[in-house]
RNA sequence: GCUCCCUUCGUCUAAUGGUUAGGACGCUGGCCUCUCACGUCGGUAAUAGGGGUUCGAAUCCCCUAGGGAGCACCA
């Protein structure tokens, strides 16, 4: 079972799990009622949705990893047109196989789109529940004759997709079995659907256009295998159709398949979806998405310091776009996104433009809501935000300054800690001889301080500079590679402020020895 | 191999038959400045190739090339 975090799942995971619960457990017979034969079939309504004239689009993964960038985008773009229409947003998990699918996966899809936002109005409705539903409709199929047992074992069919190849032909099954086949010994049938053998089927493709497919290109698919399981082109074909889905949105590798799915949905009777089929994101190479690309979870993303609203922004730009806009609202997501203007071509995913709009994202959210985050990867440093000055003061000075909150962290950490050893490039140009009368006099300042605020600091400072008469850079530069020991930091008066007294003079003596043991080295 | 999809700066994209082909990221030069960053003003860089149609083509048509997907008792 799903371990959410508790405070989120309150908000919007809970009703959909209950039901989940409810569904998987309860007696199906009684809940998921069943009518007639091919033709008077009624598609059922599942015990939470309402009038059959909703707008209704869905996410339909196969739990045999976690969610990555690709899914997560037909995920958003499914659930940004129900949202904009004021229809529903349906989960299915689609894991009728079970050599691959696992429960661990489903907690990191559904744990991926929980951080990303993208909650669901109906389901996670499960496949491997609805195993009846599918058996009814392949004997329905059977029994109307618009299906067959196919007895042609496995060797006869590579045998024959492999003379196929030879002749460099399109393998295909060749209906052998169509009419008239025998049950034989010791094979056990797969059933097929009889696909039509003439005509075309046309797709008014909502982002590829009209696509247009000859049946004579499509063999006789198997749809029950010969232990009686359902295949994937009717189980989402059923699916779709039960839960009530008049929008796909999927990738488009699956265009190949809709022409299969939408025989089959004729054959049921059933009336057809709209489909819009969302091209593919590569990576940098341009090859498809894979490990070797690095963070393709969206949960990665997370890890590496990522807000969810960054990636979302990301994401829809990736393949759309509103004039010349950038950073768009979840609200003006809602409103602008339109599945029509997605282009039908492949993008690269870029991340260094990610990174760029997650630091606009960083710079403009609520320093609150970036303290929330910040916390966790301090955490992650070992550092304990509660025994540093307030996160606040914290996420106000680095907030211009990170790109990642992870990054945040990591320039933040000399705030909390006293650092090792200074940078050698910083040390190496202002940790020289010229430098040890400002940082003792801006010792002997800051010492005598009484009063450690930003305004004060920023006085003293400029006080010793002007006394020494030297530019504010020569006095600050210095000062900040001691007390930071990098050359980069917010302002010098807010840099000190958050060291506070106590180390700010302790590290200017490091910096002094420092100094000092360079000289006498020579 | 066959079928389907796709092709504008390095990348994401705008321009729905008439624009000096625009914006953004990146890279880069200036400004701002106590550093870094932010911000700001500039620069760099594209219609895959070839044929048509048209007064006029990034845009419509055809061919070629390149990329992707599908052709499973996977989804």
């Amino acid at each position: 079972m799903p371990v959410w975090d508790e405070r989120e799942s309150e908000e919007f995971i809970s009703p959909q799990y209950n039901l989940h619960l409810s569904f998987r457990h309860a007696d199906r017979s009684a809940a998921l009622p069943f009518l007639g034969g091919i033709g008077t079939i009624t598609p059922f309504y599942l015990p939470n949705q309402e009038a059959t004239d909703t707008m209704r689009t869905r996410f339909a993964p196969s739990p045999t990893g976690y969610l990555h960038i690709g899914g997560a985008r037909t995920a958003f773009y499914s659930w940004l047109h129900a949202r904009k229409h004021g229809g529903r947003f349906v989960l299915r998990i689609e894991d009728t196989d079970r050599e691959r699918s696992t429960e661990a996966s489903v907690n990191a899809i559904l744990e991926g789109m929980t951080w990303l936002g993208l909650e669901y109005d109906e389901g996670p409705f499960f496949q491997t529940d609805r195993f009846d539903r599918y058996a009814e409709v392949i004997q329905q199929l059977l029994d109307k004759g618009l299906a067959y047992r196919c007895y042609c074992t496995r060797e006869e069919l590579d045998d024959l997709r492999e003379q196929q190849m030879a002749r460099k032909e399109k393998p295909r099954y060749n209906g052998k079995c169509r009419v008239g086949a025998q049950a034989r010994e010791g094979v056990e049938p797969v059933i097929r659907f009889k696909n039509p053998t003439e005509g075309a089927v046309v797709i008014d493709d909502l982002v590829k256009g009209r696509v247009v497919i000859q049946n004579s290109e499509l063999d006789d698919l198997i749809i029950a295998r010969s232990d009686g399981t359902p295949t994937y082109n009717l189980t989402v074909v059923v699916d779709d159709w039960d839960m009530g889905v008049t929008h796909v949105i999927r990738g488009d590798d699956h265009l190949n398949n809709t022409p299969r799915q939408i025989n089959l949905l004729r054959a049921m009777e059933a009336e057809l979806p709209i489909y819009a089929h969302v091209p593919m994101i590569l990576g940098e190479d341009g090859k498809r998405l894979s490990k070797r690309h690095g963070a393709v979870s969206v949960m990665q993303y997370r890890e590496d310091g990522f807000l969810p609203e960054a990636l979302l922004n990301y994401l829809v730009r990736l393949g759309w776009s509103h004039g010349d806009q950038e950073v768009f609202s979840m609200d003006e997501m809602i409103e602008l996104f339109d599945i029509k203007d997605v282009n039908g071509a492949a993008s690269i995913f870029n991340q260094e433009k990610l990174l760029w709009l997650n630091q606009q994202y960083i710079i403009n959210a609520e320093p609150e809501y970036i303290a929330h985050h910040l916390g966790i990867h301090l955490g992650k440093l070992g550092i304990d935000p509660s025994e540093g000055p307030d996160i606040l003061l914290v996420v106000k000075a680095q907030q211009e300054r990170a790109k990642t909150l992870v990054e945040m962290a990591q320039i933040s950490e000399f705030i909390y800690r006293d650092f090792d050893e200074f940078d050698p490039q910083a040390a190496k140009k202002h940790l020289r001889p010229v430098a040890q009368e400002p940082l003792e006099k801006m010792k002997a300042a800051l010492a005598a301080l009484e009063d450690w605020s930003i305004e004060a600091l920023h006085q003293t400072v400029q006080q010793v500079s002007e006394a020494l008469e030297l530019k504010m850079g020569k006095v600050a530069q210095p000062l900040r590679v001691a007390v930071v020991g990098r050359a980069a930091s917010p302002g010098i008066d807010e840099t000190l402020a958050l060291i506070g007294k106590e180390a700010t003079l302790r590290r200017i003596d490091k910096a002094l020895g420092f100094i000092l043991q360079r000289v006498q080295a020579g």
